[in-house]
DNA sequence: TATGGGTATGCAACTGAGTTGCAAAACATG
DNA sequence: CATGTTTTGCAACTCAGTTGCATACCCATA
């Protein structure tokens, strides 16, 4: 498989190469869990306006290369995408897991949602899942 | 099984009673949704400070009488407790939905929550299921 | 590689949710 | 009904997120 430069990804989704997205991307690619707002702004290196990094993810979302996750204390997280998302139409059955004790959020592409049995007359559509718990460097 | 009056509710629960506390707890037993703040706000008919709503809403949280919601659009929903929450010890593991078309938010008490086969090294605590689809009103 | 039109950025100012300190009012207890 | 404690309401504040607008940047074309 071969890895598309920053720039590549950037031109595939029709939108123009910056400074701010480049950074904010790579910041997501050298990272694999999920980032808040605030980490991408204390992240980046350089120092982009607040207004920036907002309308940057807002765009990434839109675009489908990132998509939010939604915690239980109420901040908005975002994590990459995979190839199956694609603009407007997010594949978001997979299963998010936040860690109790370094904090970090993953997406768990791999982990098929389980399915539900709800009660007469309720119909599912999408099925968010959230575990917490321990992740894989912390169990130990 | 007998129906224990507004004010019972809120001695057992070693609160005093007054007015806010008792149209509050009664919008939420009246109501077999999840409410936001905003929703709280406008639907106690008396008009109380938005301080006193919020620090109601806080002290019922920390008593076990409602919990918190995680929402996808990251607001704060708050619904009753079943008899199985306590202070302190709240009582989870329970399914929540919520309704594409009237956007009500129901505490599917009666639904078990699905276990999740995590990847190796990753150990579950708690999991927060989120259905979004057609409640039993709006499904016809 | 210089030019021009369109897009993105940064700044300032704003909104709205949620919090805190404090004095006044309401509650529980004897 | 008098007392001390708890709760309320007000004012002021913080912080996240949004909007309008002028400037800077990107990129396609010549």
């Amino acid at each position: 498989m071969i890895t598309p430069t920053i720039s590549e990804i950037l031109k595939r989704n029709q939108l123009s190469v910056t400074d701010s997205r480049k950074k904010i991307l790579e910041l997501f690619l050298a990272n694999n869990g999920a980032l808040a707002h605030n980490d991408v702004e204390k992240q980046t290196g350089v120092k982009f306006d607040r207004v920036t990094i907002y309308r940057t993810l807002q765009t990434f979302v839109e675009k489908g290369i990132i998509h939010t996750i939604p915690t239980p204390d109420n901040s908005i997280l975002y994590a990459l995408c995979k190839d199956e998302c694609s603009e407007g139409h997010h594949h978001d059955n997979h299963v998010h897991f936040v860690c109790d004790h370094c904090k970090k959020t993953y997406c768990l592409d791999g982990v098929v949602t389980p399915a539900v049995n709800l009660p007469l007359g309720f119909k599912a559509g999408v099925i968010e899942v959230l575990v917490t718990g321990l992740c894989n460097q912390c169990s130990n």
